[in-house]
DNA sequence: TTTCATTTGACTACACTGGTCAAATTGCTT
DNA sequence: AAGCAATTTGACCAGTGTAGTCAAATGAAA
């Protein structure tokens, strides 16, 4: 009955997946009720079972419907080749929040899934995680074609790319702490970029070379 | 019963309060089960009750003990007078992660109480929170009284600072995503402060002058 | 009006809940 | 050994919530 469900009216349809995706990443696999759902999305308890043969089925529903999000919106435009790393990573950064900012429901439960489920899952679908997420990450953080030469001279460029690296990561990780999963719809993220440039403007005076026109 | 319970066998008493610190941690209060707790802990359902009067007292039994545990182990520790930042960073990274390891559960269960139950404490417990945690976090974070000469003469020490404070919180980050809350005890935390030294390393030769003898 | 797709929610059988309490066990004092 | 109090046990209770079912109601199209 899956095929229906995807012929639904969108709303309906968003309606159930969001609600569905917040339930299972706030209480996890077993202690999801299915009753919330329905409460969430606004439907009759009939309604779910008459598109998802069992709560089990719903789950990997959500999972597959995850993955094709996170490859779609995010990880498919992660950017490689932008020679001035940190470039490189304000662009990568943005594509990651913007992909946050979309689909909050569909990050929260992934992470939740990734973090504390994944032991729970079958083989065949720890296997689809481990290709898709792990190995991407892996991509993003791979540093390479890095234009050496807008660092000072008296700076290693690997060190410092991994120190800005980090940074960025601590920057969002104290926003994180910040703004609880919940209160993501609410941020305003126009600001919040332009705090972020700005803090990105000061990485760049201290590891870059001062720029000259010529 | 409290006063019991605090007479009580130290390996049995640490029993329960880590078996309970976990349950509340992992399920929330509401669905926390003194079942699962008292099966935790290698005590029957009728020992737990008669130590504490119901669930809310030992909930909130549990986070006077905790917070306890934090201010005395952590918080009371933190050094804000070491005038070389990077070295005071050090020392509080190092304070604060041996809380963490000293106490895994106690940081779990604050972490969770923190971010997802706060609003449904008494006005009395918000208060305490956010006296004792959130006012230390800017202590932590208050770098006044930083030796700006020990910085390279064209870096500006606060801005520095600030990438330094953001890159050792992406450090543990990145670690943290490594490590699942429930592995902290397996991690060995020897190589990791080598590893975190080395780091300290780059950092001091990227922001600092060159270390000279005279 | 007939037909078919969709939606409802009362209903099941059952698992688990927080908490009780009479009875059993333990440890201490005589 | 006997007696007593402190401690521990787990079967038990009334109640709540569970995943899933299904006869009946509704909607839409012909």
């Amino acid at each position: 009955m899956i095929d229906k469900f995807e012929k639904l009216d969108e709303e309906k349809r968003l309606n159930i997946l969001r609600s569905a995706l917040s339930v299972f990443a706030d209480k996890g696999y077993q202690d999801a009720s299915t009753n919330k759902i329905v409460e969430g999305a606004d439907i009759s308890k009939g309604t779910l079972f008459y598109y998802f043969k069992n709560k089990e089925g719903l789950y990997y529903y959500l999972i597959d419907y995850s993955l094709e999000i996170i490859k779609n919106e995010y990880i498919n435009h992660i950017d490689h080749t932008t020679l001035d790393i940190i470039k490189r990573m304000e662009n990568n950064s943005k594509i990651k929040y913007q992909y946050f900012q979309k689909y909050p429901e569909v990050n929260y439960f992934l992470s939740t899934v990734l973090y504390s489920e994944l032991e729970h899952l079958s083989v065949n679908y720890q296997e689809k995680f481990q290709d898709l997420i792990q190995t991407s990450v892996k991509k993003m953080k791979n540093q390479q074609n890095i234009q050496e030469n807008l660092f000072k001279d008296n700076i290693k460029p690997e060190k410092a790319a991994r120190i800005i690296e980090l940074s960025i990561e601590g920057y969002f990780s104290e926003l994180a702490n910040t703004f609880k999963q919940h209160q993501v719809k609410d941020i305003d993220f126009d600001t919040l970029w332009e705090e972020f440039d700005e803090y990105l403007d000061t990485l760049r005076e201290i590891f870059y070379k001062p720029f000259e026109e010529e």
